[in-house]
DNA sequence: TTCCTTGCAAATCGTTTGCATAATG
DNA sequence: CATTATGCAAACGATTTGCAAGGAA
């Protein structure tokens, strides 16, 4: 299963490198299709898959029902607005100290974590004041 | 929109109680048609959503692109097994500090957040041994 | 030429919903 | 009686997959 080039994986790509916005699989399919109209939705979560599978992008199952992709593999958290829902980086000091808590009374390995915080987002806070 | 009683829902709840791994809903629905036989997938799906929306249980979507459901309500962090998928409980010390340190440099609002570990259970851990 | 990738459409999976009927308060 | 809950089946949204054709190595 060698990769062989793909101009659209390459495009779709390219797109997520522009956003941070952690877009969803459609969301990527409509812009895409913007520069490549007779693209498909099932090669948008082909490449989608693959580029995560390869790590180059990650993958971001938020809770919302929707897979969200992320070209920024750096580690950090995210933060999801329950009132509109957007997926937001989260600038803040490292916690990997809570997966060290985690190991010390667990049989098993444990290889990573994930961490969502939820509540408003700034724009939604504001509107929630006026 | 008061609630009525319902013998499903007991049951369903009844059920949830004796487990401790966090079944999905085809699985609540696999276990009460035994003493149940004509109670529909729909109804367990309603029922669950009921039950979480009281907060008598708990919605956890860890990921898998399944929603698990669990009776202890209480606070506390899950693990996730890579290779069996199975969803357990996991005791370690209070790391809700994390909320605080993620609020220091955010300008929405923080209401709570959730992390799930990932890596081997200890029955997976053992299999990769042998 | 080999075999990975595509577009398309159909299929799958988990979950929700509309509806007529049954049960609760 | 008013209203909520049920069983059933159909609908749904997100994602995956089979297949024949196209493109890269």
């Amino acid at each position: 299963m060698a990769l062989k080039y793909s101009r659209q994986r390459e495009v779709i790509k390219a797109f997520l490198c522009t956003r941070k916005d952690h877009p969803t699989a459609d969301v990527v399919y409509m812009n895409v299709r913007q520069q490549y109209p007779n693209i498909s939705l099932g090669t948008v979560y082909r490449n989608l898959t693959l580029l995560s599978e390869t790590g180059e992008i990650t993958r971001l199952r938020v809770g919302d029902g929707v897979d969200h992709f992320d070209a920024d593999t750096s580690p950090h958290n995210h933060f999801i607005c329950s009132d509109c829902g957007c997926v937001i980086d989260l600038k803040m000091e490292n916690i990997d100290y809570i997966q060290t808590a985690a190991k010390k009374e667990f049989g098993g390995r444990i290889d990573g974590y994930c961490t969502y915080f939820y509540g408003l987002c700034e724009s939604c806070c504001r509107k929630l004041q006026s």
